[in-house]
DNA sequence: AATTTTTACGCAATCGTTTCCGAAATTCGT
DNA sequence: ACGAATTTCGGAAACGATTGCGTAAAAATT
């Protein structure tokens, strides 16, 4: 790296370092003539601050974490892709970790990140997680932490989600007024606010149309294999759904091939409708329904709490627990006419 | 953030804080007794060194920054996905920056890195980026720098790379033995090696079969209503090809949405074969014959290279120009036999 | 027993910036 | 013109960890 330093920059115009880093923070206290005069020589020899030095003496980072559990996942990928929006433009510095839906290796990341990393975390949680001593553990240092998502809503800590009881509702009412009454629920297993949100919306949706009796959960997880065996047995049952609601865009996937695989057709024999963020799920065979979360507008609105959060500034009274709506697009996978045969 | 120190559990334990420091690092100039005194206190505060301390003095940030042009494409998220693995693996630290395909951006975020900020750089340079004076002078500081995908050959530094050429080659093969004649490629526009090579591939293949007046090169570019309009009028000129062949994942997206729009049957009336990383195209109508490059590969190769670089050791002979080989899926856009109407 | 080597640790400088205190030098008010 | 306020800058102490050098004490060697 460039060698360069504030001191020799110092010397070379004859002033002190400390009139030199007044200089380039703009300070009142020192006249513009010598602030032009470092200002000139800083442009020519293209120096720059050490951020090291820096840092350690603000005891600042310039530097949030960004913690999400898999990557692989176009709606994890599009609220990084926000947060990086909203940290550039506060100069921010963005590290990412991926716990892959891993308990042991976020609480590594949690406790590392204890040492003054960073200045802020942005997380959601591994479904592996039940204990959340490690973000408490965290929080209570001082540090700001916004979650995202994959809250822990017993924590006093930000959390930004979309309504996913009301669009898991939605949804399932959907397959409901279309005709379905034998729904799966494809649900991420865990303990995760999200994954009971959204059994509580398709559940609700169950007992308004008095379908309880017929609700049909099946838990998966992070092996493919081990979901697609699942999706496979229930078409084995004896009462095969007629609609398939996954919680999961990745479950949807497995689903479409195991419906490929078994010659199942889809809407006809069996309807289909998903969380989902992928933007080529309407060429899906069929186009697959999907609700669509506001994942990069969760991304930019966790990472403002969190830079208020950071600029110690007050958040707004609906900045504690922001749902910004998810919107449910129909396509062939749950047509609203019965389709022809 | 913890306020504890190095100097405060010295103080603590009535040694100095240089038997703490080397405690620490397990150094054999401390005696097993003093190492395990300081090991328990520091295990019992749950003490974590500074980090910019650390890095100030050692000039070292355990910190490398990936730089993509963007991020919602499969490809380069697999890249990350394996990057972060070999960086966790090494005990580092991953910043990420997205160009958003802006050269400027790219300028920006590469002299900003020159302040030491990072230990190492993997970047997979913009579209737009035809001038490399920001990456030379940054490599001229002596800090590592590794390409991955999109490389720039005439720069010493390593590149790890699919071979591009011979997957192209191999797709616009496959599509001529199938019986196509009138080819278009759709090319990223720009001056990037990746485009020259992948159209080389396709011009390659236009050659040996004597197709080579019959080429349709189509510059796609960022903004995807400008794609989809080419991609309409390639359909509209006299003779409309048989077969498209799309550089980017991106592009084959826009032109299944044209054919839908236009009622164009993929396979029968044209062909699509794209390269790609995204799972679900198995899962299209028709499902996508696609080259998939070895994105996760890409990543932790290139990751070990870097690594390799940082810490000084030697590159094997083959690590200075990496080249993985893509593979080829033939799936329903481009079937082996000819499709029947 | 005297000397050399090894072990185990402390001192203090250092990394590069920032910032609290002064303290000249200048400007202002009357 | 004289004290007061302001402007402009420098000195030096942080920030917290690392490390070269020095040195007692213990162990090993002759």
């Amino acid at each position: 790296m460039s060698n360069m330093t504030l001191k020799k920059i110092a010397e070379e115009l004859k002033i002190s370092p400390s009139t030199v880093s007044r200089s380039l923070r703009d300070s009142h206290e020192i006249s513009q003539e010598t602030k032009d005069r470092v200002r000139a020589l800083v442009a020519k020899l293209d120096f720059q601050p050490n951020p090291h030095a820096s840092s350690l003496r603000k005891n600042k980072s310039k530097t949030i974490a960004v913690i999400i559990p898999e990557i692989e996942n176009n709606f994890f990928v599009q609220v990084l892709n926000g947060i990086e929006e909203i940290a550039q433009n506060n100069d921010y510095h963005v590290l990412i970790y991926i716990t892959h839906e891993n308990y042991q290796r976020e609480v590594d990341i949690l406790h590392m990140l204890r040492s003054g990393r960073v200045d802020g975390i942005m997380i959601s949680v591994a479904s592996s997680t039940t204990n959340f001593e490690h973000l408490t553990a965290y929080v209570d240092l001082g540090v700001p932490l916004v979650f995202f998502d994959r809250v822990c809503e017993i924590m006093d800590a930000p959390c930004v989600t979309t309504d996913d009881m009301q669009a898991a509702f939605e949804a399932t009412e959907h397959l409901i007024k279309t005709g379905c009454s034998k729904i799966a629920f494809l649900s991420l297993d865990g303990n995760l606010s999200i994954s009971s949100r959204r059994r509580s919306g398709y559940l609700e949706a169950l007992k308004q149309y008095g379908l309880l009796n017929n609700k049909i959960i099946v838990e998966c997880g992070l092996d493919n294999e081990v979901n697609r065996q699942k999706i496979r047995s229930l078409f084995q049952r004896e009462d095969t759904p007629d609609a398939i609601f996954t919680a999961i865009e990745k479950f949807s996937i497995t689903t479409y091939e195991v419906c490929k695989e078994l010659k199942i057709k889809i809407p006809e024999q069996v309807k289909m409708i998903s969380f989902s963020n992928l933007t080529a799920a309407s060429l899906f065979n069929p186009s697959l329904s999907a609700i669509i979360q506001p994942a990069y507008g969760i991304g930019r609105e966790s990472a403002d709490i969190l830079f208020r959060l950071i600029d110690r500034k007050k958040l707004l009274p609906t900045q504690k627990k922001v749902i910004i709506p998810s919107h449910l697009v129909i396509r062939e996978s749950s047509p609203v006419q019965q389709a022809v045969l």
